[in-house]
DNA sequence: GACTGGCACTCACTACGCGGGAGTGCCAGT
DNA sequence: ACTGGCACTCCCGCGTAGTGAGTGCCAGTC
């Protein structure tokens, strides 16, 4: 049976409420509270289609309804307009935003505002190594078998390690290699760069070479291959915030899942450009985190996109709010990164 | 009262059984289980004496015993010995901290392995920047009016900073102020630093004088003032496992604690020198965390203490087992340092 | 055909009462 | 100084009853 008009708006009506109160909605106080032009009667015949179409549930026989994740995944798709921010919202996003010394400041200061401003927990990536491209390589000479690489990135994110040398190293030699090195890999993308490192090498002369080899193997395996993935997260107080009603009773397993970066990443990496994703509840893959809910999108200076951005938390959010903030913020830090 | 030798026995035993079980304790049981030589009713009068002394409390009347904070204390200082680790636990640790790749890694491995040996909330300080001493300095030029400052500690930890110049500047000149810098500060604790940074200023040649000057504002600011101190924290999910029974239901405050980064390192940062610190409820000065026990100490290289580990959870904890965990991963965190 | 009013029904929630049992405090006895 | 015995307390679990919000359904109305 094809919802009308009407059931669609009975149901937003039910989401709306349910987020609001954390209490299953009767008929009677839906009609009370939106002004449905119609008696709770006839509200009880459109909850009874819905609920045989999937969209709620009644925890019991006669309690009130509550929205399934099918109802919220229809309320998010075609029902929630989104939420323009406040102005006192978008002035909060700037002001904390503003005055971040360092790209650890900025991701660190992002994350606890999303946290602040959603009331859910908040996650942000670092700006990811592979998708952004080299600014610069630096050679320190540290004795004269060592040597450490420094790269930094278009973002502001630096990275550096320690090489040993199969031997000692001239300074004029060290000098040749940060050229060399400067001149192949500078304005390419991190993940492009393996067989230009490769060349690299290739294309020494003797002298240079065994240097240029351990070199090499550093870059390959530390920056690139292990393009080692940084998480930060904020907000988790927020989860104990629904007095234990939320994730019925057990913190536990989220607090868990929380901790694995993998997972993180894989939830909130994993981000086509512009776009916001929305996972409810059992549309999650990882078996600990049915029963929430993630807003997830990428971010980055202008179009491109080098890291994800998001919150988690109880399938019983506001996601027109949550996604207008997480949009919001997104994009704040993007003009950030675009303008350094 | 004094307390003679069978009373503190008795206090000892219900500690111990109250840990484990985690339900109050009775006079039967305590008789049974420990092989006190004497009969329930003797043991209930040293119970009615501790009881007075403020060391165990009744949650109600004809409930067992439970320990209080000052009887916690009294086992920790008086009547625990130090449990040895066992060999599974040894090789565990030296399992998961071998192989790290970076001081990243090393602290990020560290407090991963509290977590889990602990089976508590585990909190690692970063090498203190402030308490370290400095390795190398290296200056990158980025473009003609800007520099990249890199700061390479003792420990490993490096930091760097980006610094806008007055105006245009030479390669040769970035090379000599590289020299300067370095004679001056290398070897030198971070703490010691400002004085030298000012005189380097002042020795400078008319030439040199502005970016120099330029350098130092950004070294005392970003380097020394603000020595920005890092912490690590895993096990959060820890503090959920016994059921909300610990901490009266409301994780939240504790969560909230936890995500202050200021009162991590007020906890766990303030350690003297090769000793272990216990805080057992009520004397945490943090509101929020009474309740709640905290086991930290020192690490560094050698007797150097260049931060703070431990763990927190329940006061309702075995404090000797946390105790020589945290002491046996420090020694071992810090022989790792001393080594590189 | 769509909506409404009315009514019987279901079932969580709360309060109440009532043993059962673990544990205590105390006292008299050894 | 320790022990056995005994009365007492009070938490806990359980069954019962009452209450009320909410439903499903049906007959009636526009």
């Amino acid at each position: 049976m094809a919802l009308d008009e009407r059931k669609l708006e009975v149901l937003r009506a039910i989401v709306e409420d349910y987020v609001a109160t954390q209490e299953p909605v009767g008929s009677k106080a839906l009609v009370e509270r939106h002004n449905l032009r119609v008696s709770p009667a006839t509200v009880r015949n459109d909850m009874a289609v819905l609920e045989d179409e999937g969209y709620i549930r009644q925890p019991h026989t006669s309690a009130g309804r509550v929205p399934t994740d099918a109802g919220y995944r229809l309320f998010v798709d075609k029902l929630s307009r989104i939420k323009p921010l406040s102005q006192a919202e978008r002035r909060a996003i700037e002001r904390f935003l503003i005055g971040a010394v360092d790209l650890d400041d900025v991701v660190h200061r992002t994350v606890r505002l999303l946290a602040q401003l959603t009331r859910q927990v908040a996650v942000v990536q670092y700006p990811s190594l592979s998708r952004a491209s080299v600014r610069h390589f630096e050679l320190v000479p540290i004795s004269t078998t060592r040597l450490m690489v420094v790269m930094i990135a278009e973002t502001g994110r630096v990275e550096q390690r320690l090489v040993d040398l199969p031997g000692p190293i001239l300074a004029d030699d060290v000098t040749e290699l940060r050229r060399r090195i400067n001149e192949k890999l500078v304005g390419k993308r991190l993940v492009d760069t393996p067989p230009l490192v490769q060349a690299l090498v290739e294309e020494s002369g003797p002298a240079l070479r065994p240097p240029m080899a351990a070199l090499s193997t550093v870059l390959l395996e530390t920056l690139v291959e292990r393009t080692e993935e940084r998480i930060a997260l904020a907000g988790t107080a927020n989860l104990a915030r629904g007095g234990l009603l939320d994730f019925q009773g057990s913190l536990r397993p989220i607090l868990e899942a929380l901790e694995e970066e993998v997972i993180l990443l894989k939830l909130f990496g994993e981000v086509e450009p512009s776009m916001t994703r929305v996972r409810i509840g059992d549309e999650n893959e990882i078996e600990d985190l049915r029963g929430t809910s993630i807003v997830a999108t990428g971010y980055g200076p202008g179009s491109i996109v080098v890291g994800g951005m998001g919150v988690l938390g109880p399938t019983r959010m506001d996601y027109p709010g949550n996604i207008a903030t997480v949009r919001a913020v997104a994009r704040y830090v993007g003009d950030m990164l675009a303008q350094s």
